[in-house]
Formats: C-alpha cells, sequence, structure tokens
DNA sequence: CAGCTTGATTTGGGATCCCAAAGTGATATT
DNA sequence: AATATCACTTTGGGATCCCAAATCAAGCTG
C-alpha cells in the first residue's frame, strides 16, 4: 500500500464537505435527505451526490431508511463505545509498531512537543474554549503521529474512517455542552486530561527506547481510560465532553457556533 | 449500530461481483478498467459501475491511474502482511469481548464443531482439494463466529473490509500453486494446520470459561504465528500457500479452476 | 531523424432524462 | 363517517448525453 492520500477519488471531497456539514449540525438528528435538496444545497447533480452518499454510508454516519432516502444515523452511547474500543485497540498496535520502527525517531518530536504543549494548556489551569482547543490539537498530533509512523497505512486508514461516528456523536452533543459547563466539569476535565498526557509521557518514552511491550501496554491503559470514561454515560444521564471525544477522534480541531 | 446487513445499498451487489472476478483473476494484474468496458461485462450502465468503482477503491482492491481509469492493485508481501497484522489484531478484541460476553454460549457449538472438523481433516492425513476446502471452510467458520459474536459490530465490519486486499492476493497466487505442490509443501500445510487447531481449542476453552485474558492472549499468537508465515516470503523466493490466507481472510470457500 | 505540435479518439466527471416504486391525498362507496 | 381505491406526486436507480481533459497518433519542422 504506497501512497493514497493526495490522489484521493475527486467526490471524496465532496463526501468531506457533506459529512463536515452532518457533524456541525447543519442537519437535523435523524433528518432525511433527499437527494434533491442536496443537489440544491451543494450546488451540483445528482450524479456525484449519490457517490458521495454511498461513501458516507460505509461510515456509518448516514443509514439507508425505511422506504426511499437516507437518514442521518443517530449513534446511540453503545456506538461510540465500540468505535472507540475498535480504535484504541488499533492504536495500542501502532504504538508497538512504532516502537520496533526504526526510523521511529524522526516522529518523536512531534510528539514530544504535543506533551508539551498539553502541560502548557494544564499549567495555565484553567480550560476556556481556546486552551480545549489548543489541548485538542495536541491531542490529536500526539495520536495521529503514532498512527502514521507506525508504518502499517491499514491502522491509520481504518482508524479515520472509524473516527466519523465518534465525530458526529461529538457534534450532535456539542449544543448541551453550555448546559453542562459547570465548575466541577472543569476540575474533572483538567484531572482528565493530566492522566491522559501522563499515559502519553511513558508511551512516548517506551516507544523512544524501543519499549514494544510497554508502549502497547500504556496505549492500551491509555484507550481503556477512554472507554470506561464513556462508558460511565451508558448509566448517568451525564453530557459527553465533547472536548475529549473529539481530541480522541483524530478530527480537525474544528470552530462550533454555540 | 443496529442491524445492516441484508439492507445494504443495491449497487453493493454489483460491487461484490467485480470483486468476486478480480478475486478470481478474470482480469489480468494492474490491468485498466475502464467504465466502458465493465458496462459491457456486467451489462449495467455507468452509474452502478461508477458507484461500485468507489466501493472497491476504499477497499484498496482497485487503484486510480496515474491520469484516468483505474487499475488492478498489484498487493506486495508487505501489504497482506500489514492487512493481516491488523486483522489478526482486531481478531484478540474480539475474543476478549467475546469471552466477556454473556451470550458466548449459544455461539460455542459452532467454533466446537469448526475444530472438531479440521481434527477430521486431520485425522485423515492427507490435504487433498477436497480436504483443503472442507478446512478452509471450518476455519473460516471458528473465526467469524468470534467476530459475530464479540457484541462489536465495528470488529467484524472492518476485519470484513480487510480481508479483501489478502483475498486478492490469494486469488493472483493460486496461479503458481500447481507449481509449489510437492510432498514437502503438503507436510508443512499439515504442521501449520495442527499447530493452528491446537490454538483454536486453547482459544475456544478459554472463551468458555469465560478467562478472557487467555482467550486474547492466544488468539493474539494464533495471529502471530500466521503473521510471521507470510514474513518468510519476504525472505525466501517461495510461494504462498493459498489455502491458509483464503482460509484466513475469512472469505467464503471458493472453488478455483486451476 | 528527433522532437514538437496539433488533431482525433478515448475516457471519466457531471447533468439530464426516463421509469418504476413508494408515498400522499382525495374521492367514492358502504 | 370510515375505509378502500385510485390518481398524483415525490424520489431514487439506471441510462444517456455533454463536455473537458488526457492519451495517442500522425504530421510538421528544425
Amino acid at each position: 500500500m504506497r501512497e493514497h492520500r493526495g490522489m484521493e477519488s475527486i467526490d471524496t471531497e465532496l463526501a468531506a464537505r457533506i459529512r463536515q456539514d452532518i457533524i456541525m449540525g447543519v442537519f437535523e438528528e435523524g433528518e432525511r435527505l433527499s437527494e434533491a435538496r442536496l443537489c440544491d444545497i451543494y450546488e451540483v447533480s445528482r450524479t456525484p451526490i449519490r457517490l458521495a452518499l454511498r461513501l458516507l454510508e460505509r461510515e456509518r454516519i448516514i443509514r439507508r431508511g425505511e422506504g426511499r432516502g437516507y437518514i442521518i444515523y443517530s449513534p446511540t452511547v453503545d456506538d461510540i463505545l465500540q468505535a472507540v474500543q475498535v480504535r484504541g485497540h488499533l492504536e495500542s498496535l501502532a504504538a508497538r509498531l512504532m516502537a520496533q520502527s526504526e526510523t521511529r525517531a524522526q516522529s518523536l518530536p512531534h510528539m514530544a512537543r504535543a506533551i508539551e504543549n498539553i502541560n502548557a494548556v494544564l499549567d495555565a489551569g484553567n480550560l476556556g474554549d481556546a486552551a480545549r482547543r489548543e489541548a485538542q490539537a495536541a491531542n490529536k498530533i500526539f495520536h495521529s503521529t503514532i498512527l502514521t509512523a507506525c508504518g502499517n497505512d491499514y491502522v491509520s486508514f481504518t482508524c479515520e474512517q472509524i473516527s466519523h461516528l465518534p465525530m458526529l456523536a461529538a457534534g450532535s452533543m456539542v449544543f448541551d455542552r453550555s448546559t453542562s459547563e459547570t465548575q466541577d466539569h472543569m476540575e474533572r476535565a483538567l484531572f482528565r486530561l493530566r492522566l491522559g498526557n501522563a499515559q502519553h509521557q511513558v508511551i512516548f518514552e517506551a516507544i523512544e527506547k524501543g519499549d514494544a511491550v510497554r508502549a502497547e501496554g500504556m496505549m492500551r491503559e491509555h484507550s481503556h481510560t477512554m472507554v470506561d470514561y464513556i462508558r460511565t454515560f451508558e448509566r448517568k444521564d451525564d453530557s459527553l465532553t465533547v472536548a475529549d471525544l473529539i481530541a480522541y477522534s483524530g478530527a480537525e480541531p474544528v470552530t462550533f457556533s454555540g
């Protein structure tokens, strides 16, 4: 599997635009998407729209409705849990492979800088929108660096694919954010961020010294932390912290209107 | 993620037909696929053909050529290695999840029967075409049972997706099979099958008694056996044993003309 | 004869057309 | 008034058309 990115399908771009809009909440949750309407919105004909819809269907972002048309998928907490579980498991493989890779040294600086950036946010102590975005971006860099540096293209490709659904969930949850933005939440978010970055540090050191077993084990623990966190939402009627989910999903840091 | 299979996209069917033909070697390795030609062959218009091609592109079975058109991907040994590595890693997750699942009991009989069937082949002692197919089918059942019984739909879906490339490789290698069909090869194939089924037995028992750690660990070892085996082909100029690869890829047992 | 240019043909992307199936609503019948 | 039936509308799947880009080939020029 040589280089793919950059000469992907053209209509992948359209799919990306639609996906982005879905995630950003342009359409209603569970809304029916008719091809004609999408044609109006994106100002293209039905052919490229249909190509894009098939791709989005494979990503589980949209579903086929009963009769005709697609509807936007409404992921359950369990859906997110499953997706994150798979992604985390693959990341532990990536950590092991990168620790065994001989060319890993050149990617280490990116990881180190990501850890530093998160530490800077932690030192500042408060988690405003800017700081949150900063931490998200750094977290994404940390994880995606491992995914690409592991040398197995299937890992990064699959992880990217599987991140779309958590992104959709994060997008639909962002509007509830303000209601749950209490001091208590902020404290807990900071705690999670601190714990997560400590794990980052251990993973970094393990990969640096080529300790594949420790790298994989620690990444697994890091992933379990996230899975356990999401699992709490199956019981409590709490609102998911979007920042974590988005950061974990490895998506680009996007600006939310809310 | 509720039930998907059964109401998939219609043109997924066309994609499956084309994929099957590609794997079966109907087209030349690295051949250019023009849409018009595919229209003639499958007697449909360009629209569904294009939809199918996009899906196959995502499966890495075909690639976009430099200028126009798609070409059939020629996977390297390293490609196969990577795909099998990811699949194996996900299977170890599946084994763990199934061991933790409360409804696992109802799927255990399928696994037990698969192990028995492979043992029957081993007892017979020779590995003719029929016996090989029998072992393949049983192996597929063993693995796919775990994938579906694990309860995480992403695992099975992703594994299925990622199996297409090894299938393509297996298909293109099937023609070399006769040249490498020596007594020595048969001996080794039998040895691998015996080893593999012993691992199956351990995995089965671990899942049965709910020992998630052991189930995952043994599945991991089972997967590493396969990865190590494939890795030998990077050094030696040997020809891959198709039966193992196909069985491991979890594909339907197909009949080869060769 | 080599290299460049230009015209013809292939080919893929997008738009439009046609049709069948499913949804919708109105009307007629009991 | 309730229900069943039928016409009308919506909508998605497939086929065809158009166009632009790219490939190929022949011819022209240095």
